[in-house]
DNA sequence: ATTCAACCTGGT
DNA sequence: CCAGGTTGAA
C-alpha cells in the first residue's frame, strides 16, 4: 500500500522495535538529516519529523508513526514509472531490513538485559527502541576517526562536509516543512575521493585539525592496498567491499585489521567492529562509558580527575559489560549511552516541569554531552524533585540526593 | 610494558 | 577544562 499523495510506503513496525527520533541521532550515524514536520491535530500520533539519508543512488526519506515506518525513494532521474517506482521501493526495503536489522527482536533482547541489570531496568522504559544499526563499515570507519577526542555535533559538521567537498551532489529535494527550500544531498565519498594527494590540507582547511592526517593515510593505505576503482562507476570500490569482508572472521582478526590504520586506537576499531561488522558482543569504552562503570557498575576509579584509560582497563570494562548484558552487550552499551546523551534530550518530549526550576544555577559542571533527561521525560513516581540534576542511570541507582551530589564533586 | 604530553577546534 | 582518543616518545 502507498499513499498516492506523498509516495509514502508503509512498513508495520511497533515503536518498541525502533525508535528513529533515538537511533538516527545518538552518534551511531552521522548523516541523517531531520526535518520538523507541522503536526496533524487530528491525529496525535502523526509523525514529528521526517529523516532523509543519501544513498550512492538514492535517498531514502523516512517518518515514523505508533505502529509504521513510513518510507520513500528518490532517485536523480526524472519521472519514473510506477513499475520502476515500485522497484526502488522494494529495494529500499531490502536496504531498510539489513540497515535496521530488523530481524533482530528488541523486545526480547530488552527483557534480558532488565532481567540481567538493574541499572537497565529502570531506564529501559524511557529509552525504548534503541538498536544498532547496520552500517556501511568505510563510511563508519573515516566517520569515528573523526570521532577522537571530540564532540557529536562537530563530528557531524565534519562528516557532512566531507560528503559534500568529495562526492558529487545526487539530488535536490524541497524540504518537508513546504516552505520551498531545497536541500542538496552527497552520498559520502569513496575510498579513492580521498586518498588523492592534496586531501590532508584541504581537510586541515576545513577545520578537520589533526584528523586531517588521518583520514587521508587511511584512505590511502585502502586504495594502495585493494584498488581504487573497478570498470562499473557505479559499484563500489574493492577497498569498500574488503572492509564488509571483515563481518565473515573473528572479532580478534577483524580487530587487528581496522587497528592498522592510522587514527584507529581500541576504540575506534570496537566502534566499526560494532556499528557495521556485526560483532554484537564488542562495548567501545570511552571516557563516558568508564565513568558509568565507575557510578553504576562497582568499577574501580574515581569520578573525579581523569584517569588514563589503559589497555587493561579497557579489556577489564568490556569483561565487565559482556558479563552484565550478554552475547548483545554492545547493543545493550548503546542504550545506556543514549540515555546519558544529552544532544538526544531536546527532542521534543514536553516538559512536565516548569521550565521555571531555578536552582541549577550552581550546578557542578559535568562533563560532556550529558544532561538531565528526566526533568523533561516522564518522570517515574519513585524519584521526585532531585532528579533536576540527575542522569537516568544516577536515577537507576537509587541514590540519595546527598550521594549524588558527593559522587560529583571533582577535582 | 606503562605512562604521558601533544594534538586541531569549538564550546562552557 | 572538556569533547564517544590516538600517537610517539620517554
Amino acid at each position: 500500500m502507498t499513499c498516492s499523495s506523498t509516495g509514502f510506503r508503509a512498513l508495520p513496525l511497533p515503536i518498541i522495535q525502533l525508535s528513529l527520533a533515538a537511533v538516527l541521532k545518538c552518534g551511531q550515524s552521522f548523516r541523517w538529516t531531520a526535518y520538523p514536520l507541522k503536526l496533524d491535530p487530528e491525529d496525535a500520533s502523526s509523525p514529528t519529523h521526517e529523516y532523509r539519508f543519501c544513498l550512492r543512488d538514492r535517498v531514502v526519506c523516512l517518518r515514523q508513526t505508533a505502529t509504521n515506518i513510513l518510507y520513500r525513494t528518490v532517485q536523480p532521474d526524472p519521472q519514473p514509472n510506477a513499475n520502476q517506482q515500485e522497484l526502488r521501493d522494494a529495494q529500499t526495503l531490502l536496504w531498510l531490513k539489513d540497515y535496521f536489522q530488523l530481524d533482530v527482536d528488541l523486545a526480547l533482547l530488552y527483557e534480558e538485559w532488565g532481567s540481567r541489570d538493574k541499572v537497565f531496568l529502570s531506564i529501559q522504559d524511557r529509552f525504548s527502541g534503541i538498536r544498532m544499526l547496520r552500517q556501511d563499515p568505510w563510511e563508519n570507519l573515516i566517520s569515528f576517526i573523526c570521532s577522537s577526542n571530540n564532540n557529536i555535533s562537530r563530528i557531524t559538521k565534519m562528516v557532512q562536509s566531507l560528503s559534500k567537498e568529495y562526492s558529487p551532489p545526487l539530488l535536490s529535494l524541497p524540504t518537508p516543512d513546504g516552505s520551498g527550500v531545497k536541500d542538496t544531498y552527497h552520498p559520502f565519498p569513496p575510498p579513492s575521493a580521498l586518498a588523492h594527494p592534496d586531501v590532508s590540507a584541504r581537510l586541515r582547511s576545513l577545520g578537520f585539525g589533526y584528523r586531517a592526517e588521518f583520514i587521508h593515510r587511511t584512505a590511502k593505505m585502502l586504495v594502495e592496498t585493494h584498488g581504487d576503482s573497478i570498470q562499473p562507476q557505479d559499484s563500489d570500490e574493492p577497498s569498500e567491499q574488503w572492509l564488509r569482508t571483515l563481518r565473515d572472521i573473528s572479532t580478534e582478526d577483524a580487530r587487528a585489521e581496522l587497528l592498522k590504520f592510522v587514527g584507529v586506537g581500541r576504540k575506534v576499531a570496537d566502534c566499526v567492529l560494532l556499528m557495521s561488522l556485526d560483532k554484537t558482543d564488542v562495548v567501545p569504552v570511552d571516557t563516558h562509558v568508564h565513568q558509568i562503570a565507575i557510578k553504576h557498575y562497582g568499577m574501580k576509579g574515581s569520578t573525579k580527575g581523569k584517569m588514563n584509560m589503559t589497555p587493561k582497563l579497557y579489556e577489564e570494562l568490556c569483561t565487565k559489560f559482556v558479563q552484565v548484558w550478554g552475547k548483545y552487550a554492545g547493543w545493550a552499551h548503546s542504550v545506556l549511552f543514549t540515555s546519558d546523551l544529552k544532544s538526544f534530550a531536546l527532542h521534543g518530549i514536553p516538559q512536565p516541569n516548569s521550565p521555571l526550576s531555578s536552582p541549577v544555577k550552581n550546578r557542578k559542571k559535568r562533563s560532556r554531552e550529558m544532561t538531565d533527561l528526566v526533568r523533561i521525560l516522564p518522570t517515574p513516581p519513585s524519584t521526585p524533585s532531585v532528579s533536576e540534576s540527575a542522569t537516568a542511570t544516577e536515577i537507576a541507582c537509587n541514590l540519595s540526593p546527598a550521594e549524588r551530589v558527593k559522587k560529583r564533586i571533582r577535582k
